[in-house]
DNA sequence: TCAAAATATAATCAGTTGCTAATTTAGAAG
DNA sequence: CTTCTAAATTAGCAACTGATTATATTTTGA
């Protein structure tokens, strides 16, 4: 029987997964991820949860936006921010309990 | 009941994780932690596994092995490297589903 | 139609990253 | 000792990242 759990062979996939949590590998962006959880939240709200810059939080949320992390709904003034797949929290859960306990 | 997960709150907390993964956010290394697996590797083997210059796997082995992720035994000539967490790996896989199944 | 509010975009610039090529260290074996 | 092999380190440089500041776009509401 196989031991060897299943990871990533082919080189494309490594190289898709790897620019894909490199749009989650920064502090200001993985806490976007983290206030959002699995609900939709304004920029603004993200702003003040976060404590940067508008301007900051914005090119970050465009990076993940750009990356397919997140997606957008606008509602009249207000743009709203989801993830867009659940399976990322997952990742997210899973990387506190990796490197957040001691 | 609380339906939300248990994601993470502290900023301390986040700034660790996300340096964890900025470690590992790049093809090369990510390529050598599913190289390794659950193995230990020597480096020469890790070099023709992934297949770039001994040097520039030596500097990606070492941004690895600083951050924690891997460690390694010597043995006479040859060093041989191991991912130090097993949850590691259950990140790795996890990464695969949510990224690179379509 | 005008001013204010929410968000996005652009420009600039310091700091970081990652590669290549060259050199160094350390152990093994003659 | 000398040489070979494995691995690490260093220097240099082009490319990328991320913060700040300023400006633009869109929508609302007086």
């Amino acid at each position: 029987m196989e031991k060897q759990k299943k990871l990533i062979d082919r080189d494309e996939d490594i190289l898709q997964a790897s620019m894909a949590i490199k749009a989650i590998a920064h502090p200001l962006r993985l806490k976007v991820l983290c206030v959002l959880g699995d609900q939709e939240v304004s920029v603004q709200a993200i702003v003040e949860a976060v404590g940067t810059s508008q301007s900051n939080i914005s090119q970050h949320l465009a990076i993940l936006r750009d990356k397919g992390v997140l997606c957008t709904r606008k509602d009249a003034n207000r743009v709203y921010y989801r993830i867009s797949d659940q399976r990322t929290l997952k990742l997210v859960e899973l990387m506190r309990e990796v490197f957040c306990t001691s």
